[in-house]
DNA sequence: CATTTCTTGACAAATTATGTCCAATAATAG
DNA sequence: CTATTATTGGACATAATTTGTCAAGAAATG
């Protein structure tokens, strides 16, 4: 099943797992340690690039940090919305139905 | 059932029902009517106080608008993805997560 | 305490969003 | 066809947000 822990949780633990300092990981992603720092306690977004950069240096599943790193994208936006819910049925819905759109314009 | 056209069509059904030009619409909402016009055709974002007018001007349901202006939101942010479906039942199970945790924090 | 590691805040630079104007195009009425 | 009204598109300035960097301070380790 799909890990529900925030994509920056997930690289510290990939990261104290191989019990690499925030620095040298920083280091080899080519970023301030800040940002690492901060990436991994939620403060800072990540993006795609670093997600494949994570996974080739830990061996993990690139598809499945993706996911990860997008519904965390999509719960910042819409947490504290009531309807968080029907909003998401609703983005489902609206994706599968331009999917169907545009397949039947080939 | 929930209206699944973008909210910008949504805003250009009413307006165009109600026969109002896009012009005088932009005037009550006091912004330019360039701005109105890619709002309606899904070039620009709206915002929830927007909305807000909206459903007050044309008497709709704010609830619902609101649910279409998020969706729209989560739809942009994740609709090239293959995976999109397990996104949002990943961000689902996490806002689900954090809400049962705040709850015994009581 | 000394060293290494991590966090924090301040700041500038870059990127993206927003607001406005106005000319071009489209639609409609006379 | 012409005039009028409505809509769109692009250029541009300004504002807001994001990103990268640095250095000092806090926390953990030995």
């Amino acid at each position: 099943m799909q890990n529900l822990d925030s994509i920056g949780t997930q690289i510290r633990k990939f990261r104290e797992e191989a019990e690499i300092p925030l620095r040298k990981l920083a280091a080899l992603l080519d970023i301030d340690q800040s940002t690492l720092s901060k990436i991994e306690r939620d403060e800072r977004r990540t993006n795609v690039q670093m997600i494949e950069q994570i996974a080739r240096i830990f061996k993990a599943d690139k598809d499945k940090l993706l996911v990860s790193f997008y519904s965390d994208v999509v719960m910042y936006e819409i947490q504290k919305e009531k309807a968080f819910s029907e909003i998401l049925q609703v983005a489902e819905a609206k994706i599968e139905y331009q999917r169907t759109k545009t397949k039947k314009l080939k």
